[in-house]
DNA sequence: AAATTATTGTTACAATATGTAACAATAATA
DNA sequence: TATTATTGTTACATATTGTAACAATAATTT
């Protein structure tokens, strides 16, 4: 967990230069071995899991705070972003967690501290090339790692109903050629395609519908042959017509 | 204007209950003579128009604030509301109007006034029946009125961006049944029924595509006919099958 | 009372999209 | 050379959408 690269701020914290009561959290899904990922953060020494977020510099757009995080946690820029609900409950307001982890830490703190209060969250999620992806864990974590989202483990406050709303939306917006361009390689073949719709929708699909459907959207090009060593024809590859960026 | 009842706090703000730096904004959508509404409020002789908007106590869930926004409003409860995007743009941190509103009501402010800093708005839409509500101005605006959505006046900071995002929302959420529900009377003609969808959505749609669509979409019930006075057919009136709540 | 008018409800048919199965192509293996 | 597994293509049934034609009918006009 970041042993190649450490994006981490060298500085503590100085909150003045922060909004109080608004937070960012980033729903940061990855794709590998017809698995979604999501990246996790764990507390140091507390056993808290929370999505990767930080918070809104007073003059900093939203979209700028989120990238921000999303360029500490995982060394990327020019990441695939969508601002998707904000989350006010009061139960956000519960403090237990923050309290656990700013006293294993040994953080001075008094009751009216910047954590402590109630937040507002904004949440984006992003869209991310898993191999490109070194996680590194902030001041307050000792891990930040990809976990599988079928086999989360138990998320602080309301962040796994966060996690939900963002995969309802991913779901929603699997058809822009975006989703794939950020999830997989440059190259797939029309298999590798539809495995991620299915692992994304989570459902099987129709394989000659999916195929003629994705031919005829326009959004692909046909490249050459690919060998797979495999005993069987060999597939095309195939390529976005839209550029990444 | 609010001649008729007048949901305004009678007291004066007190902001250490407020939440600072978080604003609710509200596009109230009403439907009258094949027009759609927006609620606009106007500030006192300064000639501002903006979203009538309002803030978040700090023991508020972030829906209760809206819902309040919108009963001080319109005296309406159980409104249907959709939060469908949060803005935070730099440039609402402009101070000028809200400067320009607090002088010309000679009320007393330095510059880290709570009305004065930046604000981040958590925008949700309204739909509402037209004829139920009786618009209130609130205690720094002298009008809220309806406007036409083609005419609005020119708006407060951002605005209009927020207008145009909700209306983008509202026309993909059309084909929800909550949306006539709310906006037509409990019974209706398909033709009244179709001009509501044209004026949403900005375009003509073919009649008896529109007609077969509802009728097999099962959302609709069929009541008895209609006698309109005029030389031709009478139509049927339907209902949605759903109820309004 | 019969013809006219305007709008509604229905039916028909074409065009397009989607679901499903069959079949041909082919790269490696037996 | 035959076998195997997977891919690309074609075919056909079903569902959806776009468009036009036509029949029904409530009030007005003749």
């Amino acid at each position: 967990m970041g042993t190649m690269t450490d994006h981490r701020p060298a500085e503590p914290m100085n909150w003045e230069l922060y909004m109080p009561g608004i937070s960012i959290d980033c729903v940061i899904f990855g794709y590998h071995n017809k698995e979604l990922k999501i990246l996790i953060l764990e507390y140091k020494k507390s056993g808290i899991f929370a999505l990767p977020g930080g918070f809104l510099r007073k003059d900093e757009e939203l979209k700028d705070a989120a990238k921000r995080v999303l360029f500490e946690r995982t060394g990327l820029r020019d990441i695939y972003l969508n601002q998707f609900h904000t989350f006010g409950s009061l139960k956000r307001g519960d403090i237990g967690p923050m309290h656990t982890v700013l006293r294993k830490n040994n953080m001075p703190f008094d009751n009216r501290h910047f954590l402590l209060q109630r937040f507002i969250s904004v949440s984006y999620y992003a869209l991310v090339d898993f191999k490109q992806v070194d996680p590194v864990a902030d001041i307050l974590s000792d891990s930040c790692q990809w976990y599988d989202s079928h086999h989360l483990p138990p998320l602080m406050l309301d962040h796994h109903e966060i996690f939900e709303k963002a995969l309802e939306h991913l779901r929603n917006n699997i058809d822009r050629s975006v989703v794939g361009l950020n999830l997989l390689d440059d190259t797939f073949t029309m298999r590798e395609l539809q495995n991620l719709y299915e692992t994304i929708l989570g459902e099987k699909l129709n394989r000659t519908g999916f195929h003629r459907k994705m031919m005829l959207s326009g959004q692909l090009k046909r490249l050459g042959k690919k060998k797979t060593g495999k005993a069987h024809r060999s597939p095309f590859v195939y390529k976005f017509t839209e550029e990444k960026k």
